[in-house]
DNA sequence: AACGGCGGTTAAGTTTCTGTTAAGCCGTTG
DNA sequence: CAACGGCTTAACAGAAACTTAACCGCCGTT
């Protein structure tokens, strides 16, 4: 499933340069070159925006408001010339998630699109997803495709705690530090025979849970 | 990931005040309501704390040099009454802390915190760039034109080790003797072939990971 | 033109890591 | 007391990674 991004810049060089980059890194974009016409091309597949701040018209800051106003929560990225400290606080003032001073470095930025589409995609509440995955925090249950399944307790700390830290590895070692307050002194395989009973439990989802030589174990939703 | 943020304030219409709009700004908060109680609640998930400087029972000043000297960093905006006790904070106000005075704006209040949150952020940031390489040197993950590239623990190591030190060159040796902690025996030749097997991972970029007779291999990104 | 030093690659052997099953231990329950 | 479930360790086959050795090619020197 490819992300959408929504460029909005009035340079048209700039705009070439931010499209040609995103989608060849696999983003699907639209563009537009003032705030009222991005504003029309706004719909709810659009994953993130990048928004120069200043604008001929509205500026960058007003747009992010007006959408903020209309409850509409997509992480925003600010583009800007300056770097000054002011532009970065009315940035973060009218709610916007990131900000890129130019000249930024296309590593830069696809980086930091990355790390707000990830944040984003988290949610905030005692439930976690992770693909037909479903953790509830606060009832300590997990639900797969809907329907409770029932996890021994370090089998769903051991869930729970991977759950929350998706796409990141851990190793053995990691994990029996974080998770085994009293006895830091297991041995590595015993997390080994939590996660094959984990997987068995998994049934359908096995893919869910991958290992990595080297990396440990991690918890990922892919595809 | 979202950002947590623990409100420290004895003031409960004030707290309401805060959690509604920190959670509103894509916040997760968490409330106390005295110095002892926030102290309880502490964990390192928080990224930064809201404090109160009256409180009942312990201060807010007390509280913070609790946490000092406990070596916790993380960054304190005090909240308190504008008239008062300017200059014990500017002695305070070193180390990534700040103070906003009573009565305060929403927005005022959520740039500053976007501000603070920003600069411990980039401070420590795990990211490091060269060219359209990016490596996480958090989540041990390494991005290629904003895709992730799977590395082996090893060739990971040797990566991350050369793009910290950009633009130096490292013998054979020298980077046995950084990375080989448990076997600095290995032959030179080892090496090697790990670079080569990162080379085809760069694919389009080998051009960043460059050797130079007599100096060794070095990470490097030209013009 | 032959040689030797050096870097790059390939292929193989060896080691380490992973997935799984089985069994022992312990506290709880009936 | 016996049965049970959960946690932990042990053992082993298969897979992945690491290391070594050997070979190829480049380049400067003789």
């Amino acid at each position: 499933m490819m992300e959408e991004i929504l460029i909005i810049e009035d340079d048209a060089d700039l705009r070439e340069i931010l499209k040609f980059s995103l989608e060849r890194a696999g983003y699907k974009t639209y563009e537009a070159e003032s705030a009222e016409n991005g504003l029309e091309m706004m719909n709810d597949r659009i994953r993130l925006i990048l928004l120069d701040v200043m604008l001929p018209g509205m500026s960058g800051y007003e747009l992010a408001g007006v959408l903020r106003e209309k409850g509409c929560k997509m992480p925003i990225i600010f583009l800007t010339a300056r770097s000054s400290e002011e532009d970065l606080l009315s940035g973060f003032a009218s709610g916007g998630d990131d900000y890129v001073a130019k000249p930024f470095s296309t590593a830069e930025l696809l980086a930091r699109i990355g790390a707000v589409l990830k944040r984003s995609a988290s949610s905030c509440t005692g439930l976690v997803h992770c693909g037909l995955l479903s953790v509830d925090l606060d009832a300590e249950k997990v639900f797969l495709e809907g329907n409770e399944v029932l996890f021994s307790r370090k089998e769903y700390e051991i869930l729970a705690f991977l759950i929350q830290n998706q796409g990141i590895f851990f190793t053995r070692s990691q994990i029996i530090k974080a998770l085994w307050l009293d006895a830091p002194f297991v041995i590595d395989r015993t997390v080994d025979v939590h996660i094959a009973h984990i997987r068995s439990k998994l049934a359908d989802h096995k893919g869910l849970l991958v290992s990595r030589v080297g990396f440990g174990y991690s918890l990922k939703y892919e595809q």
